[in-house]
DNA sequence: GCTCTGCGGTTTTTT
DNA sequence: ACCGCAGAGC
């Protein structure tokens, strides 16, 4: 396969074919960067470059996989694998686990996730006695987070009046305090969080010249996806690394910024030409993905931003099907308009279920579309929401698995201490955390030394504790000689966490006992996989680094059944889908009412609308409900404004209907129209105002609220359309319920 | 030390 | 509307 060049455009071939120098490619949405990438990196393999010697840094690893695939079709799989490819954080914790006594840590360190961070962030607040008020956890975590990202360590905070004064200002004055106690118990527990991945790498690689130098040795040639998305810890990495040969190649596209919240910054692209000015600018332009009405709509969405870098996105594709835009009354009304209209397409055009995907702005929003789709039988899979590693009883086990390979680990150690219950309760974890704290050792430390020290424990005490170290202890043992799968299958036998769970009948406990078996498979796989790979064992500690590290994209699906996507459009980033919609388009939610007064985190939010917009191939549909629920209460809605940012003459308009939405914005011409037929199709379109013939209600009727369950009805107001009625349901008390919406059937 | 209840945060996005 | 947690009471 030598002639793949072939199969690349002029203004993709010279990219990937630039071989030696700082490169950066402005790649549009859909204009084959991929493509780009994994040639160039074929074409360097081909040329005689070391595979080990290259680096390739993406988004998520899933990206890396595929992309690792695509190279292996050309220069064969055992050179595919030895490419260094991979998230920045699953590539420098490994660098960082090879290098771990350089900085004072265990081979083993933990990698602590957010809720890690946020239990011990609550924790330190508690012991400083501090107002919870003020020093709320998340905005400590946050604040420490972007710090460093910065690369702002304790000592550079305190060491910084103008940081002081800020959260001096912002009446936190013990923040910097805060951040020196997590920065230590991170450390004590051998523990590092996401951030800590990068911080630490960045540490090593300034405090260490000879290991600095190894690195910029080993890796010739580096590549960085989605530079755009990159934080200032990323790009310091990347610039110390590059420095030695300047091979560098990234990719990105300024109008596909997104996660500025976690500290992306795009001036690291807009700067590229500053840092690098011997470099080569390419652009991408031609779009391969998407019809001409889906680049145009994109194109005028993304033209009201100031701020971006000039590029003229553009297609050769068919016009294809203007944007379809559909009002509906709520929000569960809409998620039955798009499960209608998933239907209906896949039964008139034979499309297959995963054509489809359904793209919102928060993961809230799932829930009506699930239902929807659950009624019409539409196979489904919603990505990332409470992510499966996120469930309690699998954390749980984690902490089990986390503690074997490090003890020292404190968060994993208070999670199971007393799980399931062995009556080790808070009174004596406080006095075992006082004692540590004084001692400066871990909790498990001071387990281990009990007996020794008078701890005020008492014995009976004692000796559930002793029991537990013993558990623990004899587990460590086992590990040394068993793979993940063996060891967690033993862990789960001698907890007795099933038997504990089957005693209540519940259908939390059922489901919880699923979860812990699919876990127990999960670890299989897993074990099962590694022994594919060279110098893998399937041990413990590789199956927690691949656990701490996966990303919602990299879960694994059931791809036994087509399914619609459902999921965040930042999830959505680099996927491409034959039909897309796009669901609750209304101000306030997208763009999201915290985004509103800041031009920059507007023109994120329409960013983000483009990212929408352009992962579709043949159809886009933009839907918005006048009502929706949040945080349990009905909302009024009004369209969003990205809506009428959209070129009219891309929008698909009805002829004869007769309702308009208000804009309040007060867009000049009404141009979004009630779609009532899909198009020549006799088929009726799931009515927009459900219910019009709705079940008359008054005084003592009983009904079961699809909602609320089984109600009577206490008296009613109004009548026809405004007819409300007041109804005392069993569980959730006294609501009142306009009969147009409500949905509902006599008792 | 365990269990129940009421309260507060959640819903902006994630490694 | 729902979850997790802290505090009160046992």
């Amino acid at each position: 396969m030598k002639d793949f060049l072939s199969q690349l455009n002029d203004s993709q071939k010279k990219p990937t074919i630039h071989k030696n120098g700082p490169i950066m490619v402005i790649a549009g949405a859909g204009s084959g960067k991929t493509r780009v990438l994994t040639y160039r990196i074929a074409n360097l393999i081909q040329s005689g470059v070391d595979p080990f010697s290259i680096l390739a840094l993406t988004f998520t690893n899933k990206a890396a996989r595929e992309m690792k695939t695509r190279i292996a079709g050309i220069v064969g799989d055992s050179n595919s694998k030895s490419i260094w490819m991979g998230t920045f954080h699953s590539i420098f914790a490994r660098i960082l686990r090879i290098e771990s006594e350089l900085l004072g840590y265990n081979t083993n360190f933990t990698i602590y996730d957010t809720q890690d961070s946020d239990r011990l962030i609550s924790s330190i607040i508690k012991e400083l006695r501090l107002d919870k008020e003020l020093y709320k956890f998340k905005n400590i975590r946050n604040r420490i987070s972007s710090l460093k990202n910065s690369l702002i360590t304790v000592k550079s905070y305190l060491s910084n009046p103008e940081l002081i004064q800020h959260d001096n200002d912002s009446r936190r004055p013990m923040f910097g305090k805060i951040y020196q106690s997590y920065v230590d118990r991170c450390f004590k527990a051998s523990a590092m969080d996401f951030d800590d991945l990068l911080l630490k790498t960045n540490e090593l690689l300034n405090r260490f010249p000879e290991v600095l130098n190894k690195y910029q040795r080993r890796f010739k040639y580096i590549h960085v996806d989605e530079y755009q998305d990159t934080n200032h810890s990323q790009y310091l990495i990347v610039k110390a690394l590059a420095d030695k040969n300047e091979n560098l190649c990234v990719v990105g596209d300024d109008a596909q910024s997104i996660y500025s919240f976690r500290g992306a910054n795009i001036e690291n692209i807009l700067s590229f030409k500053k840092d690098y000015p011997e470099s080569t600018i390419y652009r991408l332009e031609q779009n391969y993905r998407s019809t001409k009405n889906i680049v145009g709509a994109a194109n005028s969405v993304i033209n009201h931003n100031i701020n971006k870098l000039e590029k003229k996105v553009w297609t050769n594709n068919e016009i294809g099907d203007k944007v379809n835009i559909s009002q509906s009354m709520t929000d569960s009304d809409e998620g039955r308009y798009v499960a209608s209209s998933i239907f209906e397409n896949k039964n008139n055009f034979q499309i297959e279920n995963d054509s489809f995907a359904v793209l919102y702005r928060t993961n809230a929003q799932s829930r009506s579309i699930e239902d929807a789709l659950r009624r019409k039988n539409i196979p489904y899979q919603v990505f990332g929401g409470l992510s499966f590693y996120q469930r309690k009883e699998i954390k749980d086990i984690l902490a089990y698995l986390r503690l074997i390979v490090n003890p020292s680990d404190e968060e994993s150690f208070k999670r199971i201490i007393n799980y399931p219950s062995r009556g080790i309760g808070q009174t004596t974890l406080d006095k075992l955390t006082l004692y540590s704290n004084e001692k400066n050792i871990t909790l498990y430390e001071a387990i281990s030394t009990l007996n020794k020290n008078d701890l005020n424990i008492n014995s009976g005490t004692k000796t559930k504790i002793n029991n537990f170290l013993l558990l623990i202890e004899s587990l460590r043992l086992l590990n040394n000689n068993s793979n993940a799968f063996e060891l967690a299958k033993e862990l789960i036998k001698r907890i007795k966490i099933i038997e504990m769970l089957k005693l209540d009948q519940t259908q939390e406990s059922i489901s919880r006992i699923e979860n812990i078996e699919e876990l127990i498979n999960g670890i299989k796989d897993f074990v099962d996989g590694q022994k594919e790979i060279v110098n893998a064992n399937g041990t413990l500690a590789e199956y927690l680094e691949d656990v701490a590290l996966i990303t919602e994209m990299d879960k694994k699906v059931d791809n036994s059944v087509k399914r619609v996507s459902l999921m965040t459009i930042h999830l959505s980033k680099g996927l491409e889908f034959n039909h897309v919609y796009i669901v609750g388009v209304e101000e306030d939610l997208f763009p999201s009412a915290l985004s509103m007064t800041d031009r920059s985190d507007l023109e994120e939010e329409r960013r983000l609308f483009y990212v929408a917009i352009t992962r579709a191939k043949k159809k886009v549909t933009i839907t918005y409900a006048r009502t929706r629920y949040r945080w349990g209460k009905l909302n009024e809605c009004e369209p969003s404004r990205f809506i009428n940012e959209i070129d009219e003459k891309y929008i698909f308009k009805i002829a004869g209907s007769t309702e308009f939405p208000k804009f309040s914005n007060k867009s000049d011409s009404l141009r979004i129209l009630k779609p009532k037929r899909l198009s020549k199709n006799k088929t009726l379109l799931k009515p927009i105002t459900r219910n019009n013939k709705f079940k008359d209600l008054n005084e003592g009727d009983v009904i079961i609220h699809n909602r609320f369950g089984k109600g009577v009805v206490i008296n009613t107001e109004g009548s026809g359309v405004d007819k409300k009625a007041e109804v005392d349901f069993e569980s959730s008390g006294t609501k009142k319920i306009l009969l147009v919406f409500a949905k509902y059937d006599l008792g």
